[in-house]
DNA sequence: CCCGATTATCAGGTATCCTTACTATCAGGT
DNA sequence: ACCTGATAGTAAGGATACCTGATAATCGGG
């Protein structure tokens, strides 16, 4: 094959994605013991960063504001994020990891990579470095989609 | 930053994942109309390949006889699937795509294809090189980890 | 011909999503 | 002040996708 198209791209992408979903998946559930799903995997990363209202953690996973609603009183309830009033505007609250939390999302994340690092340290060199030059591409051109309330994660 | 070790990758691939997982159950799912969800889709794609038992399909998305057996129904009832009984072993029937599941298949997987390639294609051309040399580098080392029952998909 | 393994479904349970209401609060205009 | 529309969050009800047993039919080897 010549070069590749951006619609062989996205084609290969498409057959990747499934394998590592599954893997990323299995092993964020093994953690430690304690279940924990992907989508409250992803909700911890975003509070790992700083403290978010309810609506803006929706906007950011894209899910609606009554997903996150029963997503975050999950993690409330087994004491890995606390909600706290605003102040400044009675509506709302502050979502934060509680040192619990941030352990727990810590462990389950050094889990994952411990999981996966293996399996990409038998690229070769070449490989590697080819790695290391499309991810960061392909995440900047893919965020871009993402635009209002972009996320990264 | 020198050279990226695995863990670095690992990271990287970690915060793509979400991007791409959202910007493509969005489309799939925006195809003609008929809502497909995305386990919906992987069974299709596999089936598109050709014809299989319930539980070689199991084996291969990795999740439960009983989940494939509802995932598989909702299909049948749509005529997408057709299950045939096998006359080599009257426990198993056959399940193959229908002409309309087929259709169904490949238009909603085109749609994914148009929505990700305009983005893709604003890749440098060292960056798609980086890509193509990269993304099935990936996929060969992930495919392992699926060793037995292997999927590709 | 029996017995363990395989194929599939039934029963019942949980998590993650949705849409459509509803309540509380805020912020702007008259 | 007060009304009005937008925003923050919860409640209620429904669908899908996953799970672990428990069962029923069939297959295959001793």
């Amino acid at each position: 094959m010549a070069t590749w198209t951006s619609e062989d791209a996205t084609r290969e992408l498409l057959a990747v994605l499934p394998l590592l979903n599954r893997i990323v998946a299995h092993e964020v559930r093994r953690e430690a013991g304690e279940e924990t799903t992907m989508p409250q995997f992803r909700v911890l990363a975003h509070l790992a960063d700083g403290a978010l209202t309810l609506s803006a953690l929706a906007k950011r996973r894209r899910v609606s504001l009554q997903s996150m609603s029963e997503l975050v009183q999950v993690l409330v309830e087994r004491g890995w994020v606390a909600r706290t009033p605003d102040p400044s505007d009675r509506r709302q609250h502050l979502l934060q990891l509680t040192a619990h939390g941030r352990a727990h999302y810590e462990r389950a994340q050094e889990m994952a990579v411990r999981r996966l690092a293996p399996l990409l340290a038998q690229l070769s060199p070449d490989e590697m470095a080819a790695v290391q030059l499309a991810i960061p591409a392909l995440h900047r051109v893919l965020a871009q989609e993402e635009s209002s309330g972009n996320d990264g994660n």
